[in-house]
DNA sequence: AGCTGTAACTTGGTCCTACAAGTGATCACG
DNA sequence: CGTGATCACTTGTAGGACCAAGTTACAGCT
């Protein structure tokens, strides 16, 4: 047989993946029951075993089934819709939970880069970076104030972006500036006065506060955020497992410092 | 050439992505170097290219490398020490890094399930289950409040267990209770009186909220419990990409209601 | 010197085989 | 009727082959 020369971007696995998420969502396969065999699922969908066992790996690291040796695998849980993308832009997240994402542009400016942008983007103190702030509102409510350094090369092109309807990093990846990795921080404090004045709520209020560093696909930073959401209106969820597990607990560093 | 026999439960992708990993953060492999090709590593470690690519694909879902079709895998960071161990127990993780993990119990008792934990624990309303309340501490310090309900069958074996000084999770593997999958849920909250007192803090300060369902390797909840850290003690980290992202945003839900 | 085209190298994807190790159900036996 | 051994099935690990597609470096040409 000759290996499939891939239609798309899709892969033979990952296409795989797709299908039995949806086949598990969609009821084919409730949590609690058993998959079919690997040997089953290669041959009904024509593929090799070894490709399957790529897509169940998939399925297996969201924590969607378990599987061990000798037995079936099990399916543990219903997919959540999520992807990378959803995750670093907000306007696609807001999208996908079928909400009307608004922003207001607080400040855009270029300026050099404090102490830590510089650290966390690679640069020099004072190398020129785009600084943004925004108020992000779901349907019309403040959820979120972004506060974001973008290293020139992708900063320079929000200049040509309608900042308070389009999303960033849509345009940005039309650009080819694509975000292919991100390390994000979480932890909580309260509400400045600042803050409380851009939320619409009281100062004091507990905020969720993450901390974001996103790179390109050759691991050279293009952003560094800190976004602070009202406590009561967003939540972060993780799925890990013995086998791999992203999600590190670390005693708070304070890196309060995000400039005026 | 016989596929080795594996001498212990260490593959051998798994023993080569732990070998790279140390490579990575004594400095053999600083981050922005470039990896040797899989060639060369299946070479000189004398296993097959596939099994190198195996543990390279470990080392990507973990964020410490970057790689891309044609050009040599690119190091991104320093690989943090991090395991599935240490992010569900509070006295593994105090221990790596370097803390006196300790612990005060409030309350230990059997009782029936409320409806929040009955529906997070797959048991109806009023089932018996193990229900814990420990203020948890580093090197004297309180940081957390942990609140946690266990099914019965984890939970009855906690009566045989030195609750302010023993790990939890130590011993119940070592009785056959092995925690395998984890879902986090991630919000803030401002400190309740009750929250206040135990942590030592005043009231309103910004609290760190972690729900958490762990379940065993067959997907069958084990416990359901509810941290509250203090804000500005400890924070969450996640690295992600584009190949994986097992975080999620979602609309903060209030299951705000853990019993008295 | 500067540019271009090509060849060698490198990773991505797919398929195959083989064996080890654990599970589950059947079946024969006491 | 229970119980234990057996065996087919299933997943885990390892090795290997082949080609596609992207990157890099170098040689040679203008």
């Amino acid at each position: 047989m000759a290996p499939t020369p891939a239609p798309e971007n899709s892969a033979l696995y990952r296409e795989l993946a797709m299908r039995l998420r949806h086949a598990i969502s969609d009821g084919t396969y409730p949590p609690g029951s058993r998959l079919p065999s690997e040997h089953e699922l290669a041959q009904s969908f024509g593929m090799a075993r070894s490709t399957v066992r790529r897509a169940l790996t998939i399925l297996g690291e969201d924590g969607l089934i378990a599987s061990h040796q000798g037995a079936r695998r099990t399916v543990l849980a219903e997919p959540r819709l999520q992807s990378f993308g959803e995750l670093r832009s907000f306007s696609r997240w807001a999208r996908s939970i079928g909400e009307v994402p608004g922003g207001r542009v607080d400040l855009l400016e270029r300026r050099g880069a404090s102490a830590v942008q510089a650290r966390e983007l690679g640069l020099a103190p004072g190398d020129p970076l785009v600084y943004l702030v925004r108020v992000r509102m779901l349907t019309g409510v403040p959820v979120m104030i972004e506060r974001t350094a973008y290293v020139e090369r992708a900063g320079l092109r929000l200049s040509f972006i309608d900042l308070e309807h389009e999303s960033i990093s849509d345009r940005l990846e039309e650009h080819g500036i694509v975000f292919a990795h991100a390390e994000h921080t979480i932890d909580a404090v309260n509400a400045s006065a600042d803050d409380a004045r851009l939320l619409e709520i009281e100062p004091g209020r507990a905020i969720l506060r993450e901390r974001r560093r996103a790179t390109d696909p050759q691991g050279r930073p293009l952003e560094w955020s800190e976004d602070r959401y009202v406590g009561d209106g967003v939540a972060f969820t993780i799925r890990n497992s013995l086998a791999m597990s992203p999600l590190t607990r670390g005693r708070a560093v304070s890196t309060t410092g995000n400039p005026p």
